[in-house]
DNA sequence: ATGAAAGCGCTAACAA
DNA sequence: TTGTTAGCGCTTTCAT
């Protein structure tokens, strides 16, 4: 049988509030009784039930994303998890592949499970879910992640202007047909970014030209095709802007595979700037998330918010950074 | 104020333990009893509180890792978190770097927050630790790593046989000079892979050369060390087997910054088989661990024995396979 | 088939 | 400073 606090109580001769009270330094306590119950805990072994008092919640929050094997959530995740610990929560993954019905089941688990706070990192999220979370009063920060029409905090880079930095770089290097993979328009970051793409080539004077951007991909075999799919024609773009990295990073094998040279032939530019871009050899040129800070910021609006919720929400909007790799080049 | 089992009964004019088997599925109750009571439910938008009820327990469970942001570990942990979704459990991360202080502290809150059960797929715990879980009645199953030593179930490929295999194919390539790039040796993966590697070169008449083993690598730029170290030599090796992809990678990176083609003057093998190694260009040459079904398999386990606690533990060691990619070529 | 009531382990208000 | 006791929301005997 595991120890409880009554053990606690009786074995140091004391009643079971006095122990609570040590437990959680509240109240006054003599310091010969602290002592010995402090002592009587270690003994035993005790280890208090968090669960128990239904009033205290688990110190533990929710974080939603497409999937934990998406290295940028997995690289937040991590961030999250560490902000998390040092303030006593825990961290529990819910990756929902962007499904409306898994964002709702997990949206349902997590409340069930008297969860402290809900980050969400997932895409589609129809704001409904979302209202329903604020509404029953779970301290809620988005990530990666705009809703305009919500009082809700948030943290997220400025993806328009990541978007506009993408494509005026390649414009600085002289390529003037650039095309753009990117993944779904209805989740909000890719738009901004195709947005972004659209007004720097406009600025200079380039036309926009639909054909170009090639849209709803997700995995890097999508980002294969996609640039097999702009490559194979009469008079091919000289550049590629890839919504996210996976995306980049089929485009240059395809590439590759079509026997052209990069950054030579033809220059790529991802998103996110993970270990997976960082590797990659030669390093890809991309639209860093500043993932450190991101990680730490969404934790810290949201343990403010646990800790006393706030009627004025916070949108924190971070600065996305070109980082050269090797995948650019001036145009021949 | 959160709706309880009270509001419900209340409403539906019946007991709050009538609501309680129709929640359960317990007992026996009447037909029409229990389509009000139902919809009561549906009306007040009930959620029942898990938390509440401190024989339940969580429907939780914890992974120990090393780190999320570890390609391997996190698509794991996405595998983990589909399957117990699917049978009711939520996933809490814990990762650890290996770190024996963050196990602890790690091990002691799994323990009170009352989780269902530990997966352990952390390096460096040791023993007294996990003896420590399963003498407190906490189901654990050990992943990717074996402990001889304990009555414990596990989950694990065969190290040895992996090691063995990737040396094999660099001899049958007609490689002699064959240096490996490795994690610490109290790692008992990276050991069982050392081993394997060693017996291959013995078999085949190769004599084993402790200079061509670079141990306590971990991040992929200690790859890039270690293969500078390894090729900046007379006479240099002409393949070499990284015990994990990370390091793979890195030394691929300094292979070709060397001047080095690859695979033309030496060939590389790496461990694992993570999106990483298949989105590389050119795609790693690995052993493979077959994260899909270890990942199946451990949370079958783990459940089981959440069940019912058996007497009889298992241990189960799946085999690793050969995946060739574009890193390795017949020796010139 | 239904309900009353006793716990589960803990906290907090109130007494002493 | 310490102890008594009434909850928290739910499950589970045990009656009815």
């Amino acid at each position: 049988m595991k120890t409880t606090i009554y053990d606690v109580a009786k074995t140091a001769g004391v009643s079971v509030s006095t122990v609570s009270k040590v437990l959680n330094n509240t109240g006054s306590i003599g310091e010969k009784t602290k002592l010995k119950i402090l002592d009587t805990i270690r003994k035993l072994e005790y280890q208090p039930n968090v669960v128990a008092s239904a009033r205290k919640r688990l110190q533990t929050i929710g974080f939603m994303m497409p999937s934990i094997a998406n290295p940028f959530m997995a690289e937040i995740a991590r961030v999250i998890e560490d902000y998390g610990r040092q303030h006593g929560f825990s961290l529990i993954i819910c990756s929902t592949d962007n499904d409306p019905e898994r964002e709702k089941e997990y949206i349902s688990i997590l409340r069930e499970k008297y969860i402290d706070g809900i980050i969400i990192g997932t895409g589609l999220l129809n704001d409904k879910s979302i209202k329903k979370i604020i509404e029953s009063n779970i301290p809620v920060v988005m990530l990666a992640r705009d809703v305009p029409s919500l009082a809700v905090d948030a943290v997220f880079v400025d993806d328009f202007l990541g978007g506009f930095q993408a494509a005026s770089y390649l414009i600085e290097l002289g390529h003037e047909k650039i095309a753009m993979i990117t993944e779904d328009l209805k989740i909000s970051p890719a738009r901004k970014r195709v947005e972004g793409y659209r007004k720097a080539l406009e600025e200079a004077g380039i036309k926009y030209d639909e054909k170009l951007v090639i849209q709803n991909n997700v995995t890097y075999n999508d980002g294969m095709l996609a640039s097999e799919q702009l490559l194979k024609v009469p008079s091919p773009p000289t550049a590629i802007f890839a919504s996210t990295e996976a995306l980049a990073i089929g485009a240059i094998k395809r590439v590759r595979e079509l026997g052209l040279r990069l950054p030579e032939d033809i220059s790529i530019v991802g998103f996110d700037n993970t270990m997976f871009g960082q590797m990659f050899d030669p390093q890809i040129t991309t639209i860093a998330q500043p993932i450190y800070d991101m990680g730490q910021k969404v934790m810290e609006l949201l343990i403010e918010e646990i800790n006393e919720p706030k009627k004025v929400k916070q949108r924190i909007v971070m600065t996305p950074e070109l980082v050269v790799g090797g995948t650019t080049a001036k145009k021949k």
